[in-house]
DNA sequence: ACCTCTTTTGAATATTCATTCAATATTTTA
DNA sequence: TAAAATATTGAATGAATATTCAAAAGAGGT
């Protein structure tokens, strides 16, 4: 691909971004797309074939970001329960500091359908992908050591986790409030999970 | 209101639900929800004068369903932290014997906007209200009657528990793993909630 | 049977959308 | 520099949309 398209497409995913983040997926049109990015509105059909297409690269683009960002939050020698507070941390701080890319992202999975018209918020792979993979090999990692409680459902603390996460999307954006939230959960998890906290194993 | 005016709204909302948990937001055009329901589209804009205002009586009709479900499932005489558990399981319970109402739902939420453009997901009323209401009451009455530990923020714990629970959308529709589920919150909740469950007070 | 109000229909309107296409401009290659 | 490939434009197409409206059908009361 030749660098005029890869800067192109970056341009019009970026746009896209802003479009979902201030005017939601019922104005993500390749007309407003166009406008944003001040070009041709046939010029973002020229470069991704159909919606659809765009729908996916741009879903792809922002996964990617958000792994990255929370990837590099985590370090690598300590112990895995505080790996659990850095996942935990790195992901509320993705929702404020990324707060285009993260309400883009949700506008899309909750709006957007395939072409055999199925909603991809439902679609059921079986096996966990994206964040819910990092936080499933951070939980099992510490089962295995033995730091962690051997009758710990990773499937179901991953989904808890993430769930009361992504749940602060609905607070209002305040850095303290976030901050307060993310500890008072880590302590939830970290009694659940951690021997000697107070549960029968 | 006539009791015609009111069944054929009944009639209509009902399509709507179908429409909206088979085929997504943007299929609930006039259209469809006319062909579901046997009548002519124009009936449609006849009972409910534009679509927001169809969206809205929507999402009041589903939103009473939940809460009636809810609160029936409560008892009154009960510790406080078994109710905790009632609501946990009731709502769990909700989103399993009521998806097409649950799905219809979510997708108004995170589809629907405001005419004024605002997503519905992130209008921010400072006040809690739907189920967070209920939720937040029975954790109030923990704490007041010292059931509960008394530095407890009883906002941060309500949208943790329902995070919690509304993420089990995205699992498989499986009876016993949303029970499992359910219990494992409640017994993490337990600890964090109550006296003598390992915290420091 | 007649009148009035409510309910229902079918057609018409105006708008918006993604996509296509031929024509033009720009960049790359030889 | 000439030729070829790529990028961009503006106009056109066809399909789908919410809403309006005049007309028809139906119901209830007198």
């Amino acid at each position: 691909m030749s660098f005029i398209q890869e800067q192109r497409k970056e341009q019009i995913i970026n746009a896209c971004i802003e479009e979902l983040a201030e005017s939601g997926y019922e104005n993500m049109t390749f007309k407003n797309i166009a406008k944003r990015a001040e070009i041709n509105p046939s010029l973002v059909s020229y470069h991704f074939k159909s919606k659809n297409i765009l729908l996916f690269a741009l879903l792809e683009h922002i996964f990617i970001h958000k792994i990255e960002h929370i990837q590099q939050s985590l370090s690598e020698d300590k112990p895995v329960i505080e790996r659990i507070e850095e996942y935990i941390n790195a992901s509320l701080n993705y929702q404020r500091k990324f707060r285009k890319e993260n309400i883009a992202m949700i506008e899309i999975i909750f709006n957007a359908r395939t072409e055999d018209n199925k909603a991809f918020y439902l679609m059921d792979g079986d096996e966990p992908d994206g964040v819910y993979l990092i936080l499933n090999s951070i939980i099992e990692e510490g089962i295995e050591t033995q730091q962690f409680k051997s009758n710990v459902d990773v499937k179901i603390l991953t989904r808890i986790i993430n769930g009361a996460i992504d749940e602060m999307i609905f607070a209002p954006e305040n850095d303290t409030e976030s901050e307060r939230y993310g500890e008072e959960l880590f302590k939830m998890v970290k009694d659940y999970l951690c021997i000697g906290g107070g549960h029968n194993e």
